[in-house]
DNA sequence: CTGTTAGCGCGTTCAC
DNA sequence: GTGAACGCGCTAACAG
């Protein structure tokens, strides 16, 4: 019962095991004869190499880790899936680690990028400080940032100004003049990245371009849920001048500000239109108009981005931007009446 | 840059590499002194033990695998998240193959369960045939299943005779005597234990206890998904006496099933009360009244069970049964007019 | 208590 | 082309 090893399988074919190790990694130096010796006799034993011993003799871990908070909401589920797609074809093993809370965040980002531990890793939605980096240069291990930002990383980033300003732009072209946006918390960031900065830009832009002067009064920031949303919908649409049109940082958000006006007995999309952003499973349910996100491709092309670096020697920090797209569905009309 | 061995904090601390090893395995025969030193010299060099060289010299690889379909589905994640949280408090490193053709199926469960690779293995939702489990049980690999079921094997299932039974019963005591089921295809299965089967046989437990008569057309088979539930749905309203109860066998059929009534102009829960399954995030949404399944719990206690089963040379397949939980929301209601 | 040594299973020189 | 020997970093068994 004691597994079959590379030596068995030597000893078996009458040859030894260096050469079993050449026909197992396709060494072409190897002939014909001998080969076909050593691949029946692997065949026979039904030998599989171990990995953990192929492992430490090449110096690789041959797995890739993926730091990710959450991994249980749907938008990083949607990423993984990309992830997993390009690496199961790939010999690398990979393990998600989860993190759920700030102590697990630190715990990761100290304990998990080591050469001894993974050949690559990949970030996602968690922008490293500067030290952070630091740390992660000086362990070597390839690192690419998905969702996240940071000079000195590779990175695969959605364009998130451009996406802000479809979705307000959208609104204009519909005829709207008061838009409101109802955002998440914008916390100062070292790095002036963070997509919350960039769609409140790209919010603003679409603004100036349309000549419409900015109110102050229409923006309101909150904890990126529901209820928070709903809330502040509802501050927003009692002003006495509401808006017609709320762009939502998120698709969870619209659907708070869908129920306030609903509880408001404001009609949607006649009274007012909502916008929101990600395109979640939820949004084509509830036919919220939304930019989509291609989170499934920031997984694949982020994970595509590793493997590259994985085999250069001192690999570039290199940035993919990802477009967004936008998605007309029924929350969104025309200013009437 | 090369990483630093265990053999450099030994001749750092002046003792050998045993005694380093002992430390680090908190080996209770080391006097405190050596201890003292051996620990600032690791602390100086910032060492940290490989893994992988590790797991050859103990013969573990100190990582378990989780076969699971779809886990990009919420009830998948749900039980995902559970293995997570009790193996990340463990030592184990944990690695998930996502199966979403039956190749890979095929491929995962003939290539996974082997020593070399993991030292544990979890499979959800795929019951496995005899000649699997009999390849695993050749292998040594410690196996459990999570929502599928084999003699031979530890498992943790959910009561879904009772759980389908309770779903029926809670429209009987609302006072419905046609209650229709709209069910996932009841493939033939070599072990009777598939929750298909069982869930139906609640439902006809619970006609029987009522001294209901089943009515075989209120009984359909679909795939799994919406778009098939809200045909089935229609067929069964648009009989000549339509039941005024429908019990769908998952949350997401019970959305097609919502669906075709409202196209239908059947009022909800007025006219028709409608029960699903599983209890899934959209589900409070909707406020659909369904049958909960504690997944993350069943996720929690394979971990759990299998983590025992390490240290056990010989286990016992063991049996771990979860029960369901009612949750009362909008779509049921004593039938009326 | 602690240093030394022999593997764990494989990839990789090096001579043959 | 191919076999033998060494090393990857660590644990465990054995002396001392």
């Amino acid at each position: 019962m004691a597994s079959v090893t590379i030596r068995d399988v030597a000893k078996k074919a009458g040859v030894g095991v260096g050469t079993v190790s050449r026909v197992i990694n396709q060494s072409p130096s190897v002939s014909l004869a001998t080969r076909e010796k050593v691949l029946s006799a692997i065949a026979e034993l039904k030998y599989t190499p171990s990995p953990i011993a192929r492992r430490l003799s090449l110096g690789k871990t041959m797995t890739i880790g993926v730091i990710t908070p959450f991994f249980t909401r749907s938008s990083y589920i949607e990423r993984l899936r990309g992830v997993e797609s390009v690496l199961s074809q790939s010999e690398y093993d990979f393990i998600i680690y989860n993190v759920e809370t700030v102590e697990r965040r630190d715990k990761y980002f100290r304990e998990i990028p080591r050469r001894e531990r993974i050949d690559g890793l990949m970030i996602m939605s968690l922008p490293p400080t500067d030290e952070d980096t630091w740390r992660f240069a000086e362990s070597e291990v390839p690192t690419v940032l998905v969702d996240a930002a940071h000079p000195s990383l590779s990175r695969v980033v959605i364009d998130d100004v451009d996406g802000g300003y479809k979705a307000a732009m959208h609104l204009i072209e519909l005829g709207h003049r008061k838009i409101g946006y109802i955002s998440d918390y914008m916390k100062d960031s070292p790095f002036h990245f963070t997509p919350v900065q960039e769609r409140y830009q790209g919010y603003r832009n679409a603004l100036a371009d349309a000549g419409i002067e900015y109110n102050s009064d229409y923006y309101k920031q909150g904890e990126l849920n529901e209820q928070e949303a709903q809330r502040l919908a509802k501050e927003v649409l009692s002003l006495p001048d509401p808006p017609t049109a709320i762009f939502a940082y998120s698709d969870t958000q619209a659907f708070g500000v869908l129920r306030a006006a609903q509880e408001m007995g404001v009609e949607v999309p006649e009274k007012l239109s909502v916008i929101g952003y990600d395109d979640i499973e939820l949004a084509e349910y509830l036919q919220l108009t939304t930019i989509r996100q291609s989170l499934y491709q920031s997984g694949v092309r982020g994970a595509q981005l590793l493997l590259e670096q994985l085999d250069e020697p001192f690999p570039e920090p290199k940035e993919i931007l990802l477009t967004t797209k936008l998605v007309v569905r029924s929350t969104t009309a025309p200013p009437c009446c």
